[in-house]
DNA sequence: GTGAAAGCGCTAACAT
DNA sequence: ATGTTAGCGCTTTCAC
């Protein structure tokens, strides 16, 4: 019967249906900016989930811009979605929106959140992350660190870069450190390259032996900026980035990078916002996952053994 | 008066106005991979120029699978967007779903289409883009050429094979060439080259001296594997990509590749959907933008000057 | 001008 | 089981 309908062209106006039940197993889900490789790859893990329990996938692009994320939530909210995912643009900025949203339906943060971390949660361990990055470079001798970051109004960025200080502060108190503030692209990692080589030049044991990157965009730009300038990656210096994109393994020399498990991030966000739309009145809560170190050529010596050298 | 109603917390149902004034002022899309990097950037153009006239868009990822790509199609559908944008996966597959939809609400083709060519469609010069690409290797003296391509029910797979296949008919009838068909990502282009080598092992000079790939992903697995094998690209082997995507720029060499005109593409479609929206019963119109050859290493021989060799 | 009423397509509740 | 009705929140119409 239900065949029978539907080859005659009938499908049910969900709008309607919407209307009457108030609800219309439909989530939202805004990202910062679908152009960073990235992004996808979580919104494929979010929307394979969804699909999987019944529910529809509405997304939409914010562009990294706070009034395009509200207008986003807003638009989303006022087709009657069930939930909201949302992977914030800007940590302080965002949170009169995610407030407003949260307000009128339940509402998951999903990587990038907005600063207080009150709500539902889900996200990967930066600090873990950021160590293992920095215990391997130590482990392959490496020992002048610069990490270059997108604007810090970003969580996981900043939230890497804290790491990044503290680690360093404590595992080598007076270890070389330099730290540039850009954003998440190929041009800001070439620029930021650029810069580290012309401030150190002249000194040239001052330059930083190896480059922490926020993310793979910006190791790239490093890349590219290094072996243009003739120095050699990873036997010079070493790069690494973050988030194990498909421009990790494209690029000369592969980039050692984070990968986060985007399998179980989409898992927990779907998970999390299905108990929340059951149970409107659900506690706050949080989940962590660890991510993976994965080493490639880039933070590898070719030529030289991988020992520890003596410390001075 | 707005803004004091929206400062209470109130904002209007959009589901409710729809099923009243029937239309909701959003337009969907379907895409068949939202992680292949060329959609992102379509998305980005359709999403972009969707806002600045203040529609909404609401975007569905087929995952290359017509059943999925149905089903989204329909729940699209079932909330009552006013058109549909969408690049089908399968031409001829895909008939049927977007054959029902497009009789409900009016909905344009980009990029990959559906096979012959009725309705609303916005694309790229395919021959033109293979001619370019064929005519700029010739050039630079390759002449034995093979093309790795994703599944020939993608229809821009099957032009360009098409066109690659016309182009040497009747420039080079002699002309050796292989086809190798596959699917759009890295391991299909490495595995396809190696393919090619193993295949050519024993009777060096049969191999193909240029690599011409159905897009960007696979170029990076074709470089990838020649690398491996100590075959220099391009000094030995050309390789260009398609859709000059963030990879083209980021792989070592630089991929020669073609930029399609994505802001034009996106601009061109949901001009054509509007217009559509407004007078039901217009005729079917298609849109032909022409791409753009972007030469980088990957095809420039560096020790050799760039001139063409005596035909035997 | 301002206000009341009907109805978009559906479903849940109620009546038969 | 099957049929009928009311109403979800909005907009449009029609009456005042």
């Amino acid at each position: 019967m239900r065949t029978a309908a539907e080859r005659l062209g009938y499908s049910t106006n969900r709008l309607a249906r919407g209307l009457r039940r108030q609800t219309t197993e439909t989530i939202g889900m805004v990202v910062p900016d679908i152009a960073n490789p990235f992004f996808p790859a979580v919104i494929k893990a979010v929307e394979t989930e969804a699909r999987s329990v019944g529910l529809t996938l509405l997304l939409c692009d914010s562009g990294n811009d706070v009034a395009q994320e509200a207008d986003a939530l807003r638009r989303l909210v006022d087709h009657q979605i069930d939930g909201m995912i949302i992977s914030v643009c800007d940590r302080i900025a965002s949170r009169q929106a995610v407030a407003f949203t949260a307000d009128r339906l339940p509402l998951v943060q999903i990587d990038r959140q907005t600063v207080g971390g009150s709500g539902y949660l889900v996200g990967v361990d930066q600090v873990d992350s950021v160590n293992r990055i920095l215990r391997h470079l130590r482990e392959q001798g490496y020992r002048r660190y610069a990490y270059i970051t997108a604007g810090l109004e970003i969580s996981t960025a900043r939230q890497r870069l804290e790491a990044f200080v503290a680690h360093l502060r404590s595992s080598d108190p007076g270890v070389e450190r330099r730290v540039l503030v850009g954003e998440f692209s190929i041009e800001w990692g070439y620029e930021a390259t650029r810069r580290l080589l012309e401030a150190g030049s002249g000194q040239d044991e001052q330059l930083p032996d190896a480059l922490v990157c926020a993310d793979d965009l910006i190791a790239v730009g490093a890349v590219q900026c290094l072996r243009q300038r003739g120095i050699r990656v990873p036997d010079e210096v070493a790069v690494t980035g973050f988030d194990d994109t498909v421009l990790a393994t494209a690029s000369r020399p592969q980039l050692t990078t984070v990968r986060q498990p985007l399998d179980l991030l989409g898992r927990a966000a779907v998970g999390l916002l299905r108990r929340a739309i059951q149970e409107p009145r659900m506690p706050a809560r949080s989940t962590v996952l660890p991510a993976e170190l994965v080493v490639r050529e880039s933070s590898v010596r070719s030529n030289l053994p991988a020992k520890l050298p003596r410390t001075m």
